[in-house]
DNA sequence: CCAGACGTTGTT
DNA sequence: GTCTGG
DNA sequence: CCAGACGTTGTT
DNA sequence: GTCTGG
């Protein structure tokens, strides 16, 4: 899990509920997929949701890096996501995932919306991180062919859309699978109690780890859906309606 | 020491 | 088969 | 996560 | 940047 999720909350309701604004072209969404701008939420920024890329670009590699799940039993030591766990945690809101499902009856596999039955939002445990562009090659021998410009190269802005891209981009922290997950699948993404968001944006780390158990199956539901939503540019409220199991 | 990897999922 | 794009 | 591309030369 | 492998 999780590669795919929706986050169709009205932007009111939203706001209410995580205690910031979500514009910054925010819009609602049947079908968030890996490598969208997506509303997280920060300790960085209290006042307003940030919209970053799905796929985590850890800030010393190459821009082709993109990890979209941390495992929550090695995010600490993980290179790629040490750091980012350290001092990067957010809050990544949605109100349900997709799971697809091999059922083996030669059909391939079939997406199931797995979320809350009162479809009530929540947050997933999520990392982020800011890379920049390597600097620009100087010309080797002695101080650069031009004054011998140090750096302050191309854009010293610190806001976000400058010339030069500077990249934000987070990751899903998946665990096991609670009792209902379970039948669908392996994995699953760390579920916060409401109670437990503020302990994952400003606790300490050590405190924080506790936090990355399966969520109760407890007033959860799944349900198959169109394979529709397969494709990851399609969206719209028809791709969350049930459908036949077969 | 330097070079090279650094991740997850799923599938075999 | 594997990588890129959405 | 799934879908879709995956390449070059030369020409417009 | 930092860790692992050789």
């Amino acid at each position: 899990m999780c590669g795919r999720y929706t986050l169709f909350t009205p932007e009111s309701k939203l706001e209410s509920r995580f205690g910031v604004t979500f514009g910054d072209g925010f819009e609602p969404s049947y079908n968030c997929a890996p490598g969208e701008a997506l509303p997280v939420v920060t300790a960085a920024d209290p006042e307003r949701a940030t919209r970053m890329t799905w796929g985590l670009t850890p800030s010393w590699a190459d821009e082709s890096f993109d990890l979209i799940n941390a495992r929550a039993e090695t995010v600490r030591e993980k290179r790629s996501f040490a750091d980012a766990y350290e001092s990067r945690r957010c809050l990544v809101p949605a109100d349900g995932f997709y799971e697809w499902v091999d059922e083996g009856d030669g059909a391939g596999t079939r997406p199931y919306r797995v979320a809350f039955e009162d479809d009530r939002p929540f947050a997933m445990a999520g990392l982020y991180e800011r890379w920049t562009p390597p600097k620009p090659e100087t010309t080797q021998t002695g101080l650069g062919a031009f004054g011998g410009g140090t750096d302050a190269g191309g854009d010293p802005g610190g806001g976000r859309g400058e010339g030069g891209r500077v990249r934000e981009t987070f990751t899903i922290v998946t665990t096991e699978p609670n009792d209902l997950v379970g039948d669908l699948h392996h994995r699953m993404a760390v579920i916060l109690a409401p109670d437990e968001e503020e302990r994952w944006l400003r606790g300490d780390p050590e405190d924080a780890a506790a936090l990355m158990d399966p969520y109760p199956a407890a007033e959860m539901e799944a349900y198959p859906v169109s394979t529709r939503v397969n494709a990851a540019g399609t969206d719209g409220p028809e791709l969350i309606e049930p459908v036949g199991a077969g």
